[in-house]
DNA sequence: CCAATGGAGCAGCTGAGAAT
DNA sequence: ATTCTCAGCTGCTCCATTGG
């Protein structure tokens, strides 16, 4: 092979290339004309590309190549764009999309790793050897991600525990019981934790050596950050903790998740039921009898959740081997093709769904659903008030003659998508213009006023109105708008501007 | 100048309860 | 009993502030 030959089949492969990268920014962004950036928000898109793929009659390494190159495009960007906190983020996202659901064991990589510096912090710690305040920083983040991950608690609930709280913890059975009320749920639930001995040892040394570098007598949280306020985005932390580690991202939903399906797998009913609590799910037996467990109900629960851990296959060696039903099959697209959105139509029942192919119980698709037909609602509301912002009457009224039952956008929304015309309405709308060029009412006539001004029209002196309505020239903006407010009210004012649509 | 941290804002998820 | 809605939570990115 030549070297010339050999140069325009590198070419080829290339175009291809961009080709493939372009078709997929097109399927995950339909409209527009610049490519933007949103499409790495965009998951269900993602996902959705690449199960659509799946079901075409591509080999698997014709879809291998596809992900390749989007997946170099996205590197390209990474060095270009200033993305650089793309990659781990990346990395995330392709994990969930191949990965499947990942077990409990993998979600805590992140303690096993970081452990052995920890381990080594807290030695300093309680021999009250200085430690820097980054150490301080990690030191607290590993607690936190103690919580997540060992105790599946949610974010929400690591940020509201308090000092009074962990003072006021009990000893039962070999644990350590906290009782933490989440203020900022609604429902008041109450989490509880039962830390074995060890972890209390290691909370305690945060709350001896490590929160009191700030006396802030006003801060009750107990974890705390560098400026002394209460700790702010747990997530947040747990995600910079695992990019120190560069250990794979993995999420409070994502333990609870993996740990709810291993025990719905592994244990009784009654056992269930116990981790749900320990999690601090309503369950509706929960419920009816009281909101938080005895402490020797947490420490028990907490051990039987340690099996969880056991229970768990160890994947963490790479993906060579990856579970059956690896892709959730949610394909929004074919979803959307089985039950198109309409403006006055409703989503599918669940029997439909299921028929369709599509799990039951996943709202997610319905979810999406609703939120289309509500986008295209407010489309349509918005074509109505196109020349001036509906006021909450008009908009009601609007709202109430289309006769929809459920899914209503609401006011707000709509405001805020409304934009004022645009002025190159008038200047390029041809029926205007040959409206205002044909016009032959008597005493109107068009004048060049030369220069910037342009054409206008005029009145004939004799026939000037008291008013002297027409002697505006046609080239204001404010021309469309007026003739807009004047359309539903008399028709003696709307005859006057019947000129311009004749 | 820099990194670490906080915070805004968005999309997705979830639980609860109302509506049907 | 299912579906719809609401409100609040979660996870994430980007960007501003801050403190060294």
């Amino acid at each position: 092979m030549t070297q010339k030959m050999t140069k325009h089949f590198f070419l080829i492969i290339l175009l291809q290339k961009v080709d493939n990268v372009s078709r997929f920014l097109r399927y995950v962004q339909p409209t527009g004309d610049e490519p933007t950036l949103d499409f790495l928000q965009k998951t269900i898109e993602t996902r959705d590309y690449f199960v659509k793929l799946e079901a075409t009659a591509m080999s698997p390494a014709t879809i291998l190549n596809y992900m390749k190159n989007i997946i170099r495009f996205l590197d390209y960007l990474k060095t270009r764009v200033d993305l650089e906190s793309s990659n781990p983020e990346l990395r995330h996202r392709w994990d969930t999309f191949v990965g499947g659901m990942k077990s409990v064991r993998k979600c805590q990589e992140i303690l096993q790793v970081a452990k052995k510096d920890f381990l080594n912090l807290y030695g300093k710690l309680i021999t009250n050897q200085p430690i820097t305040e980054n150490e301080k920083t990690m030191y607290g983040y590993y607690l936190e991600a103690v919580m997540v991950f060992q105790h599946f608690q949610r974010p929400g609930a690591v940020e509201g525990m308090t000092v009074d709280e962990f003072v006021n913890r009990k000893e039962c059975n070999g644990r350590v019981v906290v009782g933490i009320k989440q203020h900022k749920t609604a429902t008041m639930q109450v989490a509880a934790l039962a830390l074995t001995l060890e972890e209390d040892a290691w909370f305690e040394a945060y709350y001896q050596h490590i929160r009191t570098r700030h006396e802030t007598v006003s801060c009750q949280s107990f974890f705390i950050g560098s400026t002394g306020a209460a700790v702010h985005k747990v997530t947040n932390d747990i995600r910079r903790l695992q990019d120190m580690y560069k250990v794979d991202r993995s999420t409070s939903q994502e333990v609870r998740r993996a740990a709810e399906t291993q025990a719905a797998k592994n244990f009784t009913p009654a056992q269930k039921e116990k981790v749900a609590r320990y999690m601090a799910h309503t369950t509706q037996v929960a419920e009816a009898h009281y909101r938080m467990m005895l402490p020797e109900q947490t420490a028990e629960t907490a051990e039987l959740m340690m099996v969880l851990n056991d229970l768990s296959p160890d994947n963490s060696d790479g993906r060579g081997n990856l579970p059956e039903k690896v892709l959730p099959k949610r394909q929004f697209s074919t979803f959307l093709e089985n039950f198109p959105v309409t403006l006055d139509g409703s989503a599918p029942p669940a029997k439909k769904r299921k028929e369709a192919g599509f799990p039951a119980e996943d709202r997610s698709l319905t979810d999406k659903w609703h939120k289309i037909q509500r986008d295209h609602r407010a489309e349509y509301l918005l074509s109505k008030f196109r020349h001036r912002q509906p006021t909450q009457r008009q908009f009601d009224r609007c709202v109430e003659g289309m006769k929809w039952e459920t899914n209503k956008p609401k006011y707000p929304t709509v405001l805020k998508l409304w934009t004022p015309p645009h002025k190159e309405d008038i200047a390029s709308n041809k029926q205007l213009i040959r409206s205002v060029m044909t016009q032959r009412w008597k005493g109107l006539s068009i004048k060049d006023f030369g220069g910037d001004k342009g054409k206008g029209v005029i009145v004939d002196k004799q026939r000037l109105h008291p008013a002297g309505l027409m002697t505006s020239t046609a080239s204001s903006g404010g021309e469309e708008g007026h003739r807009a407010s004047m359309h539903e009210n008399s028709q003696r004012t709307n005859r006057g501007f019947t000129l311009l649509d004749s």
